[in-house]
DNA sequence: TTACTTTTTTAGTCTTGTCTAAATATATTT
DNA sequence: AAATATATTTAGACAAGACTAAAAAAGTAA
């Protein structure tokens, strides 16, 4: 239907436009995708003649509902083979992204549904992202920040905000994982550095880490 | 490493070579492909470049020892995807192949050891070929042509001559699948036809049946 | 408003993989 | 061996996707 690189553009779009409430600019789209803004606007040109996406000349893109649906529908594909790599193959959490990135343009629509069932349904990639149902929508959950936390609260980890390979192996090494209990019992005002009770381990975290942990609280 | 395109060229020249003494022909690869000679060519080229393949003018090619091992590792991969597709997500074995030539470009050899260890290391793929292993040696088993067998003879369906979809169906329809067993009740010699049982059911079955499907005796 | 900076687009080139049409090599007949 | 047929290669073109360098538009500052 669409090629490998046109997808990972919509997906790209897609994921700026959570960010930015005008459209979605040419450089931003060239950093993100670690290209050229010349090769961008070639694609965004192409995108516009297949109604993926919404470009007037200087003034960025929005995607169409088409684009929109087509993005959901490979970031789906994306989250549903992240879950079978950590699952069903016992890869960790740092190291799924790039061969999901792959797996994600394997065209079968048999296929993800099967996928899906045979991981029973999965709401929630490894590293917590909602995964949108086969219609583009996107489940929600309550999650904060563990730096808007106050001492004395605590919370379940059920995400990360930054999905950088440091980050999460920083996490690993830590003892930092989905379903994990976390404390706070004292936060420095200083600096906003957090110390922490993770398991039966205490720690003090920075305020850039606790920054880039989403946590469901009760 | 190599490109989708390159890739599909090793192994359709790999496939071509147990039946050709000689080198393979342009032609023969160009059909296989479903391509045009002039491009037949032109890949030689390259892979003769990229010391894969033994290109000569006009004379055919042969794969190289690098060619023979990157062929047989994309064909262990799709092998093992088609194991994955029939015993883990229930599709049948006429479905599995168009998936599998998608899946057999995805580029980990982490993903294809834990896949293969996550499947209990098959030696077997659903339509009874053998799949290689890591070094790229074919697993072999003992088994005929049903074809070949005289009336009162049995034995155990273990794989098919012919893989193309209308084949296929015709065994799924008439109740023919792997681990079957068939028994010879009666045999034709005018044209070769076959009287079989399998399962409970008595039927009738072409020359040109049996001469495609693939029998373990004992 | 004019001058300067940054962003975006255009124009032209490159690579990969494909194609058609024409040329050349090999194979087969007579 | 010459004539014909078939197989293979070459030459030139095209589409997709990316790049560089230059031009044009938009944004910012004096």
């Amino acid at each position: 239907m669409y090629s490998d690189s046109e997808e990972n553009y919509l997906k790209a779009i897609f994921h700026l436009e959570r960010f930015s409430k005008e459209g979605v600019s040419t450089n931003a789209i060239a950093e993100q995708m670690q290209t050229k803004a010349s090769s961008v606007t070639d694609m965004l040109k192409k995108l516009a003649d297949k109604k993926l996406v919404n470009y007037i000349k200087y003034q960025g893109v929005t995607l169409t509902n088409q684009g929109k649906k087509t993005a959901a529908s490979i970031i789906r594909k994306h989250r549903l083979w992240e879950v079978f790599l950590v699952e069903k193959l016992d890869f960790s959490w740092d190291e799924v992204h790039e061969i999901a990135e792959q797996l994600e343009h394997i065209a079968s629509e048999k296929l993800v549904d099967r996928l899906d069932k045979h991981l029973d349904f999965p709401k929630f990639d490894p590293h917590g992202d909602p995964i949108p149902s086969k219609d583009g929508t996107f489940p929600e959950r309550n999650k904060v920040l563990l730096s808007t936390l106050k001492a004395g609260e605590s919370g379940i980890c059920v995400g990360v905000k930054d999905t950088s390979t440091s980050f999460l192996k920083f996490l690993d090494k830590n003892g930092i994982a989905l379903g994990i209990t976390i404390s706070v019992l004292d936060r420095e005002e200083f600096d906003g550095s957090l110390e922490i009770k993770v398991g039966d381990e205490k720690m003090t975290i920075s305020q850039l880490i606790s920054s880039n942990l989403y946590l469901k609280t009760n």
